[in-house]
DNA sequence: GCTGGCACTCACCCATTCAGAGTGCTAATT
DNA sequence: AATTAGCACTCTGAATGGGTGAGTGCCAGC
């Protein structure tokens, strides 16, 4: 990896104004187009010198002989994590998210739907929030309904005033009152718990001496059981992918459609969105960096999101690899920041 | 229009087998390809005599002078009318939708799903399938749970064990207990029929006199009216669309993204399927006919879905007008039968 | 009414040219 | 020792032009 102590200030400088003239105007940039920087008073030939040694190290590469230089991945990085000097939002974006994000009385689902519509209007690229861990949300109340043979239609809600409802196979045939009474039994145990901890007193609850307790309420956990056995796959809202579609670097129509069937397959994108929970803030994918080829000329740049000082989500910002970071991070940052508070229980 | 019998037998062949020939290859159709013809024993002179008189009707064109012909939006729609001669399906096929399709026990919007799959998998282009009117399916359930001030969530299950839900604000705050009271009168009265016709009722029971009711009914029906009252807004499930994306005539980037935007707004294309409720069959729109523009180069091949013979839903192929029609008719027509049976009650 | 013949028109491919942008290298300058 | 001016060189992209092939429209003859 290439250390800022590397390279002296100038060469720096160079890079940073290279990347950002790039960013600008989308075309290869030569050393007399970066001659004209007043803050690096240099000949032409100079910036040629600097440009070989950046060439060498691999921060910028010529797309030919006779066109300018363009920053690759490693070059990006380094813009990234130590050249840029990001934009403050200015207040009336500041208020726009605001007032999008915090209206009241919202379902989770459609304030997550707005932030990830907010990402994409804001940035003209794609916006992509990931639906609160299921893991960390807590049980509101859960109901049962009986259906034709052994079948159980399980509804269960979840804090953020979300309905989940899934179809149980049970064992045995329970009668509408048998149905209640387990739902009245796991609503007053376990309701405001989170759904992690719920799977692991059911476990618990499993493998006692079934002797002990009454049938009514091994019913009761059974049904949990099957309820919350498996991880739910986790889900993101998408928006503005269609903006994509405007930007000359993805136009090849094969990339596009890799993309865009990575968005709808979904796994990989959640898997990279999952690396970012860990993250303490804004992180970065810059091009390859993602490891998945469909997402090889574009940069997802991440934020978690926390709800009760827990993160429970990532959202982000897909576009080209040449975005304009210095305002997309802000962005992000803050719309991470927002729906986190509009999310916290009020 | 151009009918039938304007023209006489052998410009007929002649327009089907060029349009044959367009749809299998993709390049215009010249006089001397056609002359190969073995039912159409003539030299290319005479064909090009017939082609202009099919040029002078507007059924085929040319694409600049020395190119050969093009069917038209009115060539394929004489085609599609009356030349077509439809390939029924092999077993084969028939067996793979059948299992796919008919796999028991399965969520109403599972099988919608899995038919879109099945469609966009089936023809290599795009499939979609609206969900069932909500005006047609039945109350099978309903639940209120309170919420943060006069906030109600109301859960409520139709047939096909699809869970609705949705926040109403309540004029004065209710208690669980009257919520439970509430419910159970609906369920009592209303479990079982329509949302179309339990919204009449509603209405009905509203402009009763009030003294006449007692103040636990006047409250469920109310909250029974903030549920039911306006129409909720239609949906579909659409795949494949990346599949469009292969297409050389739909490779123009602008017109591409017109097409995605057109799907992720929903208003048009649910428009345009709802034109197809009333046919009675399957039904076809070629190009510039469906009057959305992000449909010119797209053709839409829908058929109505029916339960216990109503008609409540429509499903299509969407892809590039120059599509094997002979083959996704069929197909449509078969899925649609498939699903109505799917979902038919059992 | 059909067909063969013929002149004509394009789109497409190819090679060629030309200007412009940008480079790397070297020698001169500071 | 670092910077710069100068220069030859390379490559792209746009413009040009000829050649080819596919296809047409029309006319005269069968």
């Amino acid at each position: 990896m290439i250390k800022n102590q590397d390279l002296n200030e100038r060469s720096l400088y160079l890079l940073k104004s290279l990347v950002e003239r790039y960013i600008h105007d989308g075309q290869p940039v030569g050393s007399r187009a970066l001659s004209k920087d007043p803050q690096l008073n240099l000949s032409p030939a100079s910036i040629r010198n600097v440009m070989a040694d950046l060439e060498d190290m691999g921060l910028i590469h010529s797309p030919h002989t006779s066109a300018g230089r363009v920053p690759t991945v490693s070059g990006y990085r380094l813009f990234v994590d130590s050249l840029l000097t990001v934009k403050p939002l200015v207040s009336s974006e500041l208020n726009q998210m605001q007032t999008s994000l915090l209206s009241d009385n919202e379902k989770t689902s459609d304030v997550l739907t707005k932030a990830s519509h907010l990402l994409s209007e804001m940035t003209q690229m794609a916006g992509v929030v990931t639906l609160p861990r299921r893991e960390s949300v807590s049980l509101q109340h859960i109901e049962f309904l009986p259906m034709s043979n052994n079948r159980v239609l399980v509804i269960f809600v979840t804090n953020g005033d979300e309905v989940h409802n899934k179809i149980i196979n049970t064992d045995k045939r329970f009668s509408p009152a048998e149905l209640q009474q387990a739902a009245n039994y796991l609503n007053s145990v376990y309701s405001g718990r989170s759904l992690a901890s719920i799977r692991n007193l059911v476990l618990k609850e499993m493998e006692r001496d079934h002797s002990e307790v009454n049938q009514g309420m091994l019913d009761a956990v059974s049904m949990a059981q099957l309820t919350f056995a498996q991880q739910p796959k986790d889900d993101y809202v998408l928006s503005g992918e269609t903006n994509l579609m405007g930007f000359s670097e993805l136009s090849d129509m094969d990339r596009l459609k890799q993309l865009f069937e990575a968005f709808s397959q979904k796994r990989g994108v959640i898997h990279l969105l999952d690396q970012c929970l860990q993250a303490d803030g804004v992180q970065i994918f810059i091009g390859e960096e993602s490891g998945y080829s469909a997402f090889d000329r574009c940069s997802l740049v991440t934020a978690p999101y926390s709800v009760n000082n827990e993160v429970v989500g990532v959202l982000g910002v897909i576009g080209p690899t040449r975005m304009a970071y210095e305002k997309v991070i802000p962005f992000v940052d803050v719309t991470a920041k927002l729906l986190g508070a509009a999310l916290n229980p009020k």
